[in-house]
DNA sequence: TCCCAGGCGATCT
DNA sequence: AGATCGCATGGG
């Protein structure tokens, strides 16, 4: 089978999945807002809070705190058991093991589409830091304030403002355009989550500046397309490295395993 | 300073 | 259909 990989990946995870980890989601990779907000001195980091901002909603929570919130609940996406049991002869594999442990609590979020589909326009040839500062100065620029803080803007306010000086580069028209097309409601993102995956993939990927990489992080970490896995310059080198050259990210939970073999990868830049 | 980053579109063979 | 190239900017 060829996707016998990311079942096994996820069946030695499951003896850990009874955690969340947010520290690990806020530096996972597949939001740019989330934040661990720092509070003094504490070697075990015991009193950390994380911060997370989804559409209007800002959540601040503590490890080991519990979420009732019938929307965050679905942001982190309680209702997938990661711990699938799957079927099928498990070929004992050092890295899974190793990625397994390190990566363990993180969870494939279910963020805005809008959001999601912007920010990961702008991440093409850019590192997780520079992303987030280009994320943080559009909020910034035309995103509504809450609490100190500034809510990702809407399509509208995006199309209206002059975002020209936020570092975009060569993706602003990018963003521009795709801005304009949920604004003038030419595509309806909302009415995307009842699509296949690969008419999905096809909707997506017509939107200039969304190839297949981009458009498989959208399906991927706003529409819970669990078998789409985005493969970049890391998980290039994850599969040159430990997979011969053949990508073993393939079958229905594909984008899963490739999520904690990416967060494995940004943390292990020496090898 | 230099290298590279959660790539894409255009332009070739 | 595959291979190559230019692209704007910021972080380490």
């Amino acid at each position: 089978m060829q996707h016998i990989f990311c079942d096994n990946m996820l069946n030695i995870m499951k003896r850990y999945f009874n955690e969340i980890n947010f520290k690990k989601i806020v530096d996972s990779g597949q939001c740019f807002r989330a934040q661990t907000l720092s509070c003094g001195a504490n070697r075990d980091n015991i009193n950390e809070t994380f911060r997370f901002i989804s559409q209007d909603k800002i959540l601040d929570i503590k490890q080991g705190e519990e979420i009732s919130d019938p929307f965050w609940c679905n942001y982190f996406d309680f209702d997938k058991d990661y711990g699938i049991d799957f079927q099928g002869d498990f070929a004992k594999n050092d890295f899974i093991n190793q990625v397994a442990e390190y990566s363990k609590g993180i969870r494939i979020l279910k963020q805005d589409p809008f959001e999601t589909l912007i920010s990961f326009i702008i991440s093409q040839r850019r590192s997780i830091p520079a992303i987030k500062t280009c994320v943080e100065r559009i909020c910034k620029r035309c995103g509504v304030e809450k609490q100190g803080m500034y809510l990702f803007p809407t399509p509208e306010d995006l199309v209206n403002a002059d975002i020209s000086d936020c570092g975009l580069g060569y993706r602003h028209d990018y963003v521009k355009n795709a801005a304009k097309l949920v604004a003038y409601g030419d595509i309806n993102l909302e009415a995307f989550r009842k699509l296949s995956t690969q008419d999905l993939m096809y909707e997506l990927t017509s939107i200039r500046g969304v190839g297949e990489k981009v458009a498989n992080c959208v399906a991927l970490f706003a529409y819970s397309r669990y078998e789409c896995a985005p493969i970049d310059t890391w998980m290039k080198r994850a599969i040159n490295t430990y997979f011969g050259g053949k990508n073993p990210f393939v079958g229905e939970n594909a984008g899963i395993a490739q999520q904690y073999v990416f967060y494995y990868m940004i943390n292990h830049k020496n090898i």
